[in-house]
DNA sequence: GTATGTTCGGAAATCGATTTCCGAATTTTG
DNA sequence: CAAAATTCGGAAATCGATTTCCGAACATAC
């Protein structure tokens, strides 16, 4: 910056000031500062300027596994809603890892991020680095929650979610004919229970269900469970859609037919869910809305510093597939 | 710093030693500067370190989408990669787009990073963007390339990924009795003038190829298209998964069956591929290898900086699924 | 014509660390 | 025992920007 100023003829806090229109003056400094800026390729250091402003216009993203389809998704939805803001949003992924997650805010809160979105790892044991991450930074944790934190909260509404699978379920399928099966997520993750829970109030205590994790591998070990259970159609409710499709794609291995012998119905809505054979029937998360909830948070919590902690639940929406019956035909289930 | 310091009655200077081991000190002195920086709870501020020592032990990933299985894939590979570094992966999406990609770069070179992992949106137009970051640090393209640059590059070898298609194709049906199409991806990359120039050269001129972009509703489309062509049964190698998921989804919704009736091989072997009904045949990128080799090349390039430009091409792999005829039966392929 | 404002560029402090250089204290050596 | 070498803590410079404070120049007011 010397160089340019040097260049120019001028200060470097001339050169501060013409680059950055701090405050006005005289046309023809300014030119001529620009003019020798764009002369030597002059770019500005970024390091230097978050040391001494002590802010970053940079917001982080800290998610668990980026291999997980809803998770990159709402980082791609995040990025697309954060770039008009002025703010870069960088990710960070914590490998499922506490180690490297508690390292990521660490590493995001010396770089001096203006705000933290942060998927936990674990319902408990990530809260030492949630908290340690809310009393640095604005902090928004979003899908899961560690309960205890007065980090913000942006999430969707699982037990309506659960409601919407319910409605669906009995308009359309004779619960009495054939057995119902819940697959649920990793019991460490705050939607895990949420779903779960939201699944035992709308249809009761009597279906069985099962825990595992929020991916394929498991889906698939979980088909396998139903089958060698001896159940040959059941109405398979999954906690997530990577789960349904391991599912669905086990119980089509294993030659059944969905939704002839089976119905399969996700959560979340990730993309690939429509490409699936036969489609599956899904919550869909509001993502965009989600994403605009929290720049929405961000942008309040810069203006005031102690604002209460909010908590932001938005409705998911019913997406039917062919994974299960149509209600346009009211039709009855076959049975088994 | 200073507090920490004056609590334990040192310099500055000593707390820095003290912290970062840089210079061995009394036991007595470095005990008594951790426990008072633990006690006032010090955390050291990373932007004042990088500003000092001009590097940020940092390194940049920049994709054009995170929404694609592929990209998020490798995103989350790197990460795994990195974590044992010392090297913290950031990744930015461009969000497919040629100005926020742009926005990227100065955004990580602004930071110091020490090394910048790239994926081109565009085969010409990314130039820009490539050279301004290869003459501030070390660069290197991943999975796509921007021709004229003297960036390093990192990806597989998809001339030999058509020729496993090839021999795959060749041993298990017969080319003669049915149509071959081949469904493109997006023009604008170099992975896909790769692969079309394999296809091209292991199978001759005469197949119909159409070109699109790399996503599942334009798979969806070409497979509209070679329907509305009169076509009712072929073999179909696409450029991407994404896209072979996109056209064995809408060849089942429009009531075909695969492999029976059309044929249907991926590339790039995503997670969702071996989840798909019937699961895809495709090539895999070594993607473990590729993000080895490229964290080589990073550590190599901060090692002398007038290194020559690499340019590493890794072997991909056939994986069979069902959408395709097993070889193993050495059948002929039914006629239309 | 002097007093009062206003404008606008520059000198210097600042952000928070690291690192060079220096000097005091201690140890080794002749 | 003096001289040389080694150790180790501290003062101060440094990284690259921004921003406060100051003062010169000029305009306006009375």
């Amino acid at each position: 910056m010397s160089d340019v100023a040097q260049h120019a003829g001028v200060s470097p806090a001339t050169v501060s000031r013409a680059l950055s229109g701090t405050r006005p003056m005289s046309a023809e400094i300014r030119s001529r500062v620009l003019q020798s800026a764009s002369e030597l390729g002059y770019r500005v250091n970024l390091v230097g300027r978050m040391l001494r402003q002590r802010r970053s216009s940079t917001v982080g993203l800290l998610v668990p596994d980026l291999d997980n389809p809803f998770f990159s998704s709402l980082a791609q939805h995040l990025s697309r809603t954060f770039a008009p803001s002025g703010f870069d949003l960088l990710v960070f992924s914590a490998d499922s890892d506490l180690e490297t997650e508690f390292r990521g805010v660490h590493s995001f809160i010396g770089r001096q991020v203006d705000a933290l979105i942060f998927i936990p790892c674990h319902e408990v044991q990530s809260e030492r680095s949630i908290s340690f991450a809310s009393e640095a930074v604005v902090t928004i944790q979003l899908d899961r929650r560690v309960p205890s934190t007065a980090a913000h909260f942006v999430g969707c509404d699982n037990q309506l979610g659960m409601r919407l699978i319910h409605e669906h379920v009995t308009r359309t399928i004779d619960l009495s004919a054939q057995p119902l099966v819940y697959v649920g997520g990793d019991p460490d993750s705050s939607s895990a229970h949420e779903r779960l829970e939201g699944f035992r109030r709308h249809f009761g205590p009597g279906p069985e269900a099962i825990a595992g994790s929020f991916d394929a591998a498991w889906g698939i070990r979980a088909a396998d469970q139903v089958l060698d259970h001896g159940h040959r159609a059941a109405t398979i409710v999954a906690a997530a859609d990577v789960i349904a499709l391991g599912v669905l794609s086990q119980l089509q291995a294993r030659g059944f037919r969905v939704p002839d012998d089976f119905r399969v119905i996700g959560f979340d809505g990730i993309g690939v869910s429509h490409l699936a054979h036969p489609t599956l029937t899904t919550v869909r998360q509001p993502v965009e809305a989600m994403s605009q909830a929290i720049l929405d948070l961000v942008v309040a919590g810069l203006g005031e510093s102690a604002s209460t902690t909010q908590s932001v639940r938005l409705r998911p929406e019913l997406v039917i597939g062919d994974s299960s019956p149509d209600p346009s035909h009211t039709s009855e289930s076959p049975s088994a």
